[in-house]
DNA sequence: AAATCGTGGATTTTT
DNA sequence: TCCACGATTT
């Protein structure tokens, strides 16, 4: 197939598809078209350059990317082409190659993959173990000092030698028995798949060697959000051919506090200086407003060098900065406009998406959604592998493909319930310990010691009974669907184990079931790839579940808009983007407010959600917000300050202010609050002094009955009038749909209007 | 083994 | 405030 790259490409895109050898550094805007390079540029060395589908390897930050990637290629080859280019995570990459080297490493090739709470649950057992308190040390803490060492290529050993601390001397002691309890488990965590890669490399030139010659051309992309083992493997993958093509935007870098190195960039340059670099600034995604606005925010940043975006794309609409009395109403305003961007037929829902700084934020538009009758797709929140009853059955799955998976059996040894209790597993716990092996190993020792009915058994007869009934199963599930498919697997795993039983006996067990039946759905259209030929497709499709992300799931053309937290919204876009919570403590997080380093990737953060916009955008934000039970004002984002008012329309509350449909800007937007002049939070201090100076000394004269007018809701009537302890509270409802609400007379911004 | 009580913690979460 | 987890009770 004869491609025309030089069409459609601009100058610096063409550049970078056509420099085939030797290092590249490419530095792509948001919406510079990254995507179209890296698969045009694979194009050209398949058409141009002699290189074979296979001898390219393309890793990205998702697997979504991944076969997003792979199917763009695909409308450009065959079928067959397509199907052999490599497009994969590190981590993806990482796991088929340690299972095709097994033979290599201390671990089987049926190998399990450790998610987060295996790693939570097990690190739990060996700080119980070496006897350190849950209470004084936080587990999670020692599980990112753990997956910290690891993403910078350092052992349990090494560590140990480089401790330097009291917590790092309370790590060390976990970090070599969890190492221990990990490989006896035939297992992995997510940062082993990188670190034992690495070290294969190492150990064993011979096969970094044959990667090496196999592959001539490796790409990286989001290479900013990379870890430091992530880029030695890019590295040694090129090591032979010097072929490594990195695309990434220090600007995007928001991973940090996963170990993500944005220096990694720093050092590229470094390693290879004479790597060529070409920056991608022109924008085809938003307009001149948005990109202008997306630049005032990022560029205050003291940690970085400052990219010339720009953009052949129309002047557009000023950015919507719309200001709602709580979340509730910030939830209903932005339902509203969005009902009427659909009913309107500005905006496909699909092309509609609502961001937010945390999950927690969800909840309220969830239920605006739910009540406007808007359908959603809300990515993360409780993660679809992660649920309770999904979990379960891969777990069963996982210790069917591996029986020492002990943090599988752990689970679902009594789950349902089978009479092994806490106290039971607690013991075989500490037998598999001594003995040095598996739980899965330590029932069979006990069971099949002759004398287990008498007290030399460290268990009673009951226990014991109920072990061997759980042994059993096991045995015979296994035994039984060695020559089922998938599916078939899981059906009998799920009827014999009388798990379908047990979540049809408790409420939402519906639900549960077909959330069971969702994952049926994913094996069934499982299919194995060639580079996977010869290992059980069960412990494939576990790797690919253990390796898949919310985002994955994503549908791009579902009928229904998205609800996505800004992490999850990098490399997307969409039409319409609202950003809700604009407010100090939010966006920026208040964990970032005295870092000053964080306080850079919150504003990362925002630049990459502002970015994610083509042609609308609407910034909202709350009057005061509910937290922890208590409501707190809300000072607007300061990331809000940055954005030049002329490129804004400030409605403050009322959003149908906009002068119509096209949200031309009006010559002087009437301003009902503006966060340039007098803030809500001025506005709001200014009345807390007030209330402080009158104290209980205010009266009130308002009554049920009265006509009232608000700064922000307009016209309403009180409904009803309550003491409470130095204030009133009155609940008004107000006019144009915007319902009841229930308000403190002192804070309110209300005025009694006199009766006609 | 289930039910109840109490305490602590509450960003983001590619894999 | 609200939830989850662990400890304690029955």
């Amino acid at each position: 197939m004869e491609l025309n790259v030089s069409e459609n490409l601009n100058e610096k895109q063409k550049l970078a598809v056509e420099h085939t050898e030797g290092p590249l550094l490419i530095i792509a805007g948001p919406g510079s078209g990254k995507t179209r390079v890296i698969t045009q540029r694979i194009a050209h060395l398949i058409d141009h350059c002699d290189v074979k589908p296979w001898q390219i390897i393309a890793m990205t930050f998702t697997n979504k990317a991944a076969r997003e990637m792979k199917d763009r290629l695909g409308t450009l080859f065959s079928d067959e082409e397509q199907h052999r280019i490599n497009a994969s995570t590190f981590h993806s990459f990482c796991a088929m190659l340690l299972r095709r080297e097994a033979d290599f490493l201390s671990l089987n090739q049926d190998y399990s993959i450790l998610d987060d709470t295996d790693q939570i649950s097990l690190l739990k057992r060996v700080m119980d173990e070496v006897g350190i308190d849950p209470n004084q040390w936080k587990v999670r803490a020692i599980q990112s000092a753990i997956s910290n060492a690891k993403s910078k290529l350092m052992t349990a050993s090494a560590f140990r030698a480089g401790k330097n601390s009291y917590f790092e001397e309370i790590v060390d002691r976990v970090f070599t028995r969890y190492e221990e309890l990990v490989s006896q488990s035939n297992a992995v965590d997510f940062d082993d798949l990188i670190m034992n890669t690495n070290i294969l490399f190492q150990n064993h030139p011979e096969v970094l060697e044959k990667y090496q010659s196999r592959y001539l051309h490796i790409m990286v992309d989001e290479f900013q959000d990379t870890n430091l083992a992530q880029y030695q493997i890019a590295q040694q993958l090129a090591g032979l051919h010097k072929n490594l093509c990195v695309v990434g935007d220090p600007d995007q870098s928001i991973y940090s506090w996963r170990n993500a190195d944005i220096t990694n960039i720093l050092s590229f340059k470094k390693d290879y200086p004479d790597a060529t670099e070409i920056s991608l600034e022109q924008n085809y995604r938003s307009t001149k407003t948005i990109l202008a606005a997306a630049q005032k925010v990022i560029s205050p940043n003291q940690n970085r060098v400052d990219k010339d975006l720009w953009t052949q794309n129309d002047e557009g609409s000023p950015i919507i900065i719309a200001e709602a009395y709580d979340e509730f109403e910030e939830a209903r305003i932005t339902l509203n406009e969005i009902q009427n961007l659909i009913d309107t037929g500005i905006c496909k829902p699909a092309e509609i998406a609502i961001m937010f700084r945390v999950n927690a934020q969800s909840r309220v538009l969830e239920e605006a959604c739910l009540k406007s009758g808007v359908s959603y797709q809300l990515i993360g929140g409780i993660r679809f592998y992660q649920r309770q009853e999904v979990k379960d059955i891969v777990s069963y799955l996982r210790l069917l493909n591996n029986f020492n998976d002990d943090a599988s059996l752990a689970r679902i040894i009594n789950v349902p319930q089978r009479s092994i209790g806490k106290t039971t597993l607690n013991k075989l716990s500490e037998q598999a310990t001594s003995g040095g092996c598996s739980l899965w190993n330590q029932i069979e020792v006990i069971l099949n010691r002759p004398d287990h009915d008498n007290s030399t058994s460290f268990l009673n007869k009951r226990s014991l009974n109920s072990v061997q009934v759980f042994y059993n199963l096991m045995k015979e599930i296994h035994d039984g669907s060695k020559d089922m498919d998938l599916q078939s697997k899981i059906d009998l795993v799920i009827e014999r184990t009388g798990y379908r039983d047990y979540l049809q006996a408790m409420e939402h067990g519906e639900e549960r079931l077909q959330n069971l039946n969702e994952l049926r759905e994913s094996a069934a259209d499982f299919i194995t790839i060639e580079d996977e030929e010869g290992l059980d497709p069960l412990t494939i499709f576990l790797e690919r579940v253990s390796l898949i992300s919310d985002v994955d799931r994503l549908e791009d053309h579902a009928n229904s808009i998205t609800m996505i937290t800004l992490h999850q919204a990098k490399g997307l876009e969409y039409k319409t983007v609202f950003i809700v919570g604009m407010e100090e403590g939010l966006l920026p997080h208040s964990r970032s407010l005295e870092h000053p380093e964080q306080m850079e990737e919150e504003r990362r953060l925002c630049y990459v959600g502002l970015t994610r916009a083509h042609s609308r955008l609407y910034l909202m934000r709350a009057f005061r917000r509910g937290y922890r039970g208590n409501y707190e004002p809300s000072i607007p984002s300061r990331f809000l300050k940055d954005i030049p008012s002329k490129l804004t329309l400030n409605t403050g509350g009322n959003i149908k202010q906009r002068v119509d449909n096209n949200y031309k800007k009006a010559e002087s937007p009437k301003k009902l609050s503006s966060i340039d002049d007098k803030s809500p939070y001025e506005q709001y201090k200014e009345r807390i002094r007030q209330k402080k100076i009158n104290s209980s000394k205010k009266k009130n004269d308002f009554n049920p009955g009265d006509k009232v007018m608000h700064d922000v809701f307009g016209e309403g009537v009180v409904v009803d009038v309550k003491a409470i302890p130095s204030d009133f509270e009155l609940t008004i409802a107000f006019k144009d749909g915007l319902g009841i609400k229930k308000l403190l007379l002192q804070l309110a911004p209300i005025k009694k209007l006199n009766n006609m």
